[in-house]
RNA sequence: GGCCUCAUCGUCUAAUGGUUAGGACAUUGCCCUUUCAAGGCGAAAAUACGGGUUCAAUUCCCGUUGGGGCUACCA
């Protein structure tokens, strides 16, 4: 069976180009029928961040991309909050609780030291790695030397020449330590990426790399090849930069006798001047996405968009659509940029595609947080800037004008084409016959009509008559249709609010 | 510096040994229209460069240039 893995460090939150690794993955996992699995690589404790792994998931889970086996997230059993769990955009994460699932296990790196202890002893004993006394001096110097040089940079070998039972005891008697893979220098290391086809290493260039540090963790690629295999993942999917460090796996799988997984290469996203992806030029958190207010079914189109396409001219695809038609094959091989434009146009389709109802639930948190999420005639109000907005953040702002006339200014009830005078004359009259509509008729279509009619007969042109009153009924320049407005309103208010505009003229 | 890797409109990309090199976003013109959006119809916009191979190259090969990654007791 097909097992992938996302193997994320905790260092604070998932990137965007993280997601992309994890949908792929993902993607690749379900449309085989396989499972997918998540790791948490927290052996690097200086960088190790509280929260992360909270971060991580929450983000993951948001876009729906859900682990089988590994670290997860599970509702905590308290019925109290499970009915103000919804479906808004904003994840709601208060009562969950990260778990482990599967029967290979701890899926967290940091609760696998033994493993890693057991892994390396095997090495050891076979003579495949060696401890290293070396300082971090004489390693800095070494390189810069060989940096001086223009050599190629990495450790000498000094420490492999020790004798290993001499080295056994001097580790054993606290000496500061770490262990090194004894790198097989002959020949090369070649392999076929998924992605690019076959990859081809000298041995000699490749460095004797440290396995456990002095304080016992192990370093990624240590851990990583030892994981992989024991739990199973039968492709690894990750980014392009790790291409290089395959020969240092592929050593330590054949000491090992391992199979080595397949393995395919994504290529990085980008800035839009082209140098990887950061956050010095933008938001590169999935969680500041979510924050703003972009659905979660927008991202994961748009991200699976960024280097894969199904070769037809579809666009747009849930995430279902994606499993199905999802092949690493069509992957492509350059790095993308992470180009804002195309994401915001993916979110407004996405938020064009909802209902009102569905509008007002995963627009809740803003609305709430804006005052507005009370208000009765919440869905009516969304229906009016539902085309008109972008993030869903933008919302309240947009919407509001409907529960609060904004203050404008009298001159601009006035239509280009029209006067002051004119302004003056019409709404009076337009007033009286708004009056004279019944209730039952005030919806946007049977006034539209009507006042269309209204305007012929008394030979006003129709901007004169419309602009005034949009304004009159918006506070702004811009904004939805006049009779939409007005039958969110209702006919008391529409009056009042054109009443409000007579006299600030 | 060394190693690996990539190269089609501004961006994401499609396609092919022979095509008007297609689509989407963005830009832009027109239409619709009371404004803004949305929508409709158009426009402009690309095979990095130089050599081969071939009747024919954007596609295959080599080189150049440019980009990216790696070169840690970080992942």
């Amino acid at each position: 069976m097909i097992k992938t893995r996302f193997a994320p460090s905790p260092t604070g939150y998932l990137h965007v180009g993280g997601l992309r690794t994890a949908l792929y993955s993902y993607l690749f996992a379900k449309k085989h029928g396989g499972k997918f699995l998540l790791r948490i690589e927290d052996t690097d404790r200086e960088r190790y961040v509280a929260d992360g792994v909270a971060n991580i998931l929450k983000s993951l889970y948001w876009a729906s991309v859900v682990p089988d086996e590994g670290v997860i997230l599970s509702e905590a059993k308290d019925p109290s909050r499970s009915d103000k769990r919804d479906s808004s955009a904003k994840p709601q994460n208060d009562n969950l609780r990260i778990t482990q699932k599967g029967e290979n296990g701890p899926y967290t790196q940091s609760e696998r030291l033994d493993i890693y202890k057991e892994y390396a002893q095997k090495l050891l004993d076979a003579g495949h790695a060696y401890y290293c006394f070396c300082s971090s001096e004489r390693l800095e110097k070494l390189r810069a030397d060989q940096q001086a040089k223009k050599m190629p940079t990495g450790y000498d070998g000094l420490c492999a020449k020790l004798d290993p039972t001499e080295s056994k005891q001097k580790a054993e008697a606290g000496e500061k330590h770490v262990m090194r893979l004894k790198m097989d220098k002959h020949g090369e290391t070649v392999f076929n990426d998924l992605i690019r086809g076959e990859v081809r290493f000298k041995n000699e260039l490749v460095d004797d790399q440290v396995l456990i540090k002095s304080d016992g963790f192990p370093t990624y690629h240590f851990a990583v090849v030892v994981d992989d295999h024991l739990m199973g993942i039968t492709h690894i999917i990750r980014g392009e930069e790790w291409i290089s460090s395959v020969p240092k796996h592929a050593q330590l799988y054949k000491y090992f006798g391992w199979e080595i997984p397949e393995m395919a290469h994504l290529p990085l996203l980008l800035n839009p001047d082209k140098s990887k992806l950061s956050k010095r030029q933008g938001d590169v958190a999935v969680e500041d996405y979510m924050k703003k207010g972009y659905l979660p079914e927008a991202l994961v189109n748009f991200v699976a968009f960024l280097g894969w396409n199904p070769g037809t001219e579809k666009e747009m695809y849930t995430m279902e659509e994606l499993v199905k038609d999802f092949d690493l094959a069509k992957v492509g091989k350059t790095g993308g940029v992470f180009n804002i434009e195309k994401l915001d146009w993916y979110n407004k389709q996405y938020i064009k595609n909802l209902s009102n109802a569905e509008l007002v639930e995963k627009a809740m948190p803003w609305l709430e947080e804006a005052g507005v999420g009370g208000r009765p005639i919440l869905e009516k109000a969304v229906s009016l800037e539902r085309e008109r907005i972008t993030i869903l953040s933008e919302l309240p702002e947009a919407i509001k004008f409907v529960f609060e006339l904004p203050d404008y200014k009298a001159d601009t009830l006035v239509w280009k084409k029209s006067s002051n005078e004119e302004v003056k004359n019409i709404l009076p009259k337009l007033i009286e016959f708004f009056d004279t509509v019944d209730e039952n008729d005030w919806d946007k279509q049977v006034l539209e009509e009507k006042t269309k009619i209204w305007i012929a007969e008394k030979g006003f042109s129709v901007g004169s008559v419309l602009w005034p009153m949009r304004v009159a009924l918006s506070g702004q320049e811009n904004s939805p249709g006049p009779f939409e407005i007005a039958e969110v309103l209702a006919k008391k208010q529409t009056i009042t609010r054109l009443q409000i505009a007579l006299e600030k003229l």
